[in-house]
DNA sequence: CTAACACTTGTTAGTGACTAACACTGACGA
DNA sequence: TCGTCAGTGTTAGTCACTAACAAGTGTTAG
């Protein structure tokens, strides 16, 4: 995510990157939400957004990845370096994510749970989901270290882990009973599960 | 996996695809470890086993299907069932995948592991294997409902799913050491990271 | 034993995700 | 203002996966 900090991020060209990237995930969304992951073409998509498909590959690796948010996990795992070093590992990523969720979920709610639904609904998606777990998992784990000033063990990585699911599953449960749950209390009964203190 | 009664298992016909089947999986396994797995096609793997293409995915919906290992998760399940329901349900679930990693692990240790490395190693097999866990979440939340004899909620849930997180962590970290390492061991240290009592 | 049937397979033709190569165009630095 | 090069479109391909039909073989009723 990191700029080339020789040339103005300004530009022209940036901009129009931007803008570019900006649309094919809106349009992409709007096509996905519209009729269905499976019957939307990358074809479909870049026409849309007034590109070729080439160009829909050069700002997205997948098809999937243009429904990731990549902005997510390294908020959280700042979050989590925040943490006081003397918190148990569990709580320190529950009120991590907590911080975290609470900040996109007021951002924009609405588009959170239509991007989840997505995603939870669609096993491509999901798979592609899970993928990414683990690439969360190794941060969180890295973070969790790092605010303890120990090394990536075993067990930091479980808990990671193990945090990554309870975060999945709730997320799946909030989902299933079609958003009306709050999902905040959904994340607190997960990990409540798993043995961290409330409070 | 149920088989028509009606007709004896036994037939010309049953025995051919079984032998089939058997052939695909073997030709391919040895396939993607000598060429690797993205440069493997479906093609080669079914000229290898002396098939068409079709014939590859009437076998297998997918390229990957054919690396996963289809009866270790019904048998854990049925290990999760006979676990005693006073027992705590990360404790059952520890006790019920060890008791299943020693059955598979006694009967053919350096297959299970070629198998592994290839699927912790590869990123669309590692998210297949995780896109199942979620199937596997659900049959253990399941077991460990009807063990306790509770409906299941989202704590069972949280708890397969974090039970399911250090399994795979604990695999990851196996294959990520050579298999030096004692499988067991691994399992162990995992579940301990998740609080589960050793005993 | 044989003929009709059911099942399995191969062939062909297609779709759609994704890639490589190359030519073009326009923004930027000098 | 001019050369450079990042960003894009076009084209032509590979490969996973699917649908439709034709052909072969095990099974079974008569």
């Amino acid at each position: 995510m990191s700029v080339d900090e020789s040339r103005p991020a300004g530009g022209l060209r940036e901009e129009r990157k931007a803008r570019t990237r900006r649309a094919i995930r809106e349009h992409a969304l709007r096509l996905f939400l519209d009729g269905g992951y499976d019957e939307t073409t990358v074809e479909q998509i870049a026409a849309a957004a007034g590109v070729s498909h080439m160009t829909f590959f050069r700002y997205f690796p997948t098809k999937e990845a243009v429904v990731e948010d990549d902005d997510y996990d390294p908020l959280i795992a700042e979050s989590v370096r925040a943490r006081p070093a003397a918190e148990p590992p569990m709580t320190a990523l529950h009120r991590a994510v907590r911080t975290g969720l609470d900040t996109v979920l007021a951002a924009d709610r609405d588009a959170v749970y239509a991007r989840t639904r997505l995603v939870v609904t669609h096993p491509a998606l999901r798979a592609r989901q899970w993928r990414n777990a683990a690439t969360t998992e190794s941060l969180l784990a890295r973070a969790l270290a790092e605010r303890a000033g120990t090394p990536v063990d075993l067990r930091l990585r479980v808990i990671a882990a193990a945090a990554t699911a309870a975060l999945i599953t709730a997320l799946t449960t909030w989902v299933d009973h079609g958003g009306a749950d709050d999902l905040r209390t959904l994340v607190d009964e997960a990990f409540a599960a798993l043995g961290a203190k409330p409070r």
